[in-house]
DNA sequence: TTAGTTATACTCAAGTCGAGAATAATATGG
DNA sequence: CCATATTATTCTCGACTTGAGTATAACTAA
């Protein structure tokens, strides 16, 4: 009494990242989720098994049909599946990054509304330690049992804590019911306490990879460079990757990095000058990519 | 004029990877190629859209179906989805490592057959200097144009060269028609020098992302120690290490750097005597993992 | 007992990193 | 015109890490 097999259907998701007022940010569409509640939505669409010849094209297609822009840098991030209960169909979703300088006119949410536990550009956010320390302990059954996996990927206790593991956090908090998704997908837990705000389907799941790739990427590979104007000057610089890696930098030893990772050149002009001294113009030294097989800011 | 929309399926490829003589293995499986050649072949097996809860436990029950083992590590790698020349359906594979113990009765391909410009242990394999950098730099246009890619990930000209873009490699050879399955995939050249084992379809490029993607996370996870006995000595592990990453590594820096990653524990007991001095014996330590968020042997 | 072999420990200069302090060049408000 | 605030840029220095070489230890085989 086989029966007949569950479709499969293909699609592709992305996560278009910019930088905007000092913040990370994700772009999303209308989205069609029915009810009064409307969470944000990534673009994504089928895949067009005729007409896209690689899956990166089909993704391009897709911006561009949706979002109406060419996005430049595009990588593949990560291929959901799981299924869902109580769906027709089974969705495969391949998600890409794609990195754009900021544009007006669309809906760019901010990834630390998304994930606030993410921001410690100012100090610790004030739920780590007042929701998530407290919380994750409980579920962990004791302090002994919660150093096994949350203290380490949230930094409590003294731990180091990597900036670039944002989706296991997500993921930590998901498990735990802190996040609003696990209640939509399991039903649990419909009174608890949810951090953050909710994106449609398994959408903040992906932001959640996109920046931890991204935060990862910084320290080999000159991706800030595709969200900075062609001219830009070395704080703007700094806050740029201050924003993505949601931690402070030291000026002094930021500038020597980026001075001897020789990821810049002085163009000799200076910024339209504001208050204080005014701040040399650099630019992108496209050369280091022959120079050094992984050049970043590590 | 629309006509039926070509199909598409779903399939998971194994790349099992072991250490086994001092060489980095991969996994085959017989194979059902048509022809005299028979090219290994990676195992694989479609999507159960169905029963396969996630991704994950769908790999592992066709590896389970497939080559009868339960693998204990395994990670999600790339998912491969360009169209290929005259073919009825559209395949979306989606490919993921996964690390065993050595195990006998399995056709376990050495990856430096694979990719034999990868072993730089004993010395640079003679065929970089012989072979690739010559013809990349005929293909390029001359050793400016070369530089522009090809000298940095191969590390030609005195340049560092990174383990870890395996895969950036791979590419390169096949974009200049290098490795058999350019020649196959596009009908060029056949006459053409073909460096290295070829495989079926395109599971060397994914072989290429496995050993690439191990190689990097030699650096900031406990990987290894899925490939070693419960104890074993620090020869052994710096034996592994270097067979994966296919450079040789300083003895005592090696061990200043395990001993200071935290990574092992002397049992006091020694292996049986073979010659020489005979070593200690270590284990994992297990609790690495909730002490740093990133352990590994950078 | 000696030579060969493998394991393990010590050393040291060069380089890198983290943190603080000092100096420079502008605008603004008296 | 001068003091002050503000932002940019440079220096310094100790602690730590890295890369490479050298020395010593513990065994087997002859």
């Amino acid at each position: 009494m086989q029966a007949v097999a569950r479709p499969i259907s293909v699609r592709l998701n992305a996560v278009i990242m910019t930088v905007l007022d000092d913040s990370p940010r994700v772009l999303t569409v209308p989205g069609s989720t029915t009810g009064d509640a409307k969470p944000p939505v990534l673009p994504f669409g089928p895949l067009d098994p005729d007409h896209d010849r690689t899956l990166e094209l089909g993704m391009r297609r897709i911006i561009k049909e949706q979002v109406g822009i060419d996005v430049g840098y595009v990588e593949q991030l990560y291929t959901f599946g799981d299924r869902t209960r109580d769906r027709e169909e089974r969705i495969i979703a391949i998600a890409y990054l794609a990195l754009t300088r900021p544009t007006d006119g669309f809906s760019w949410v901010d990834c630390y509304s998304l994930f606030p536990w993410e921001d410690y550009r100012r100090t610790t956010p004030e739920m780590v330690d007042g929701t998530i320390s407290p919380i994750l302990q409980a579920w962990a059954g004791g302090a002994e049992a919660l150093n096994e996996r949350a203290g380490v990927t949230f930094g409590i206790g003294g731990l180091p804590r990597d900036p670039a593991l944002v989706l296991e956090r997500y993921e930590l908090l998901y498990e735990t019911g802190l996040v609003k998704e696990r209640e939509r997908d399991f039903g649990e837990d419909p009174d608890g306490i949810h951090l953050g705000v909710p994106m449609a389907l398994d959408h903040r799941r992906m932001v959640a990879t996109a920046l931890g790739r991204l935060r990862g990427k910084l320290s080999y590979r000159p991706v800030v460079f595709e969200l900075l104007p062609e001219e830009f000057t070395l704080s703007q610089l700094q806050q740029l990757v201050e924003a993505l890696s949601g931690v402070r930098l030291h000026t002094s030893n930021f500038r020597r990095l980026v001075d001897r990772a020789g990821l810049v050149e002085g163009t000799g002009r200076q910024q339209p000058a504001r208050v204080g001294r005014p701040a040399e113009l650099f630019e992108f030294r496209r050369e280091v990519i022959r120079e050094r097989p992984a050049p970043g800011l590590r």
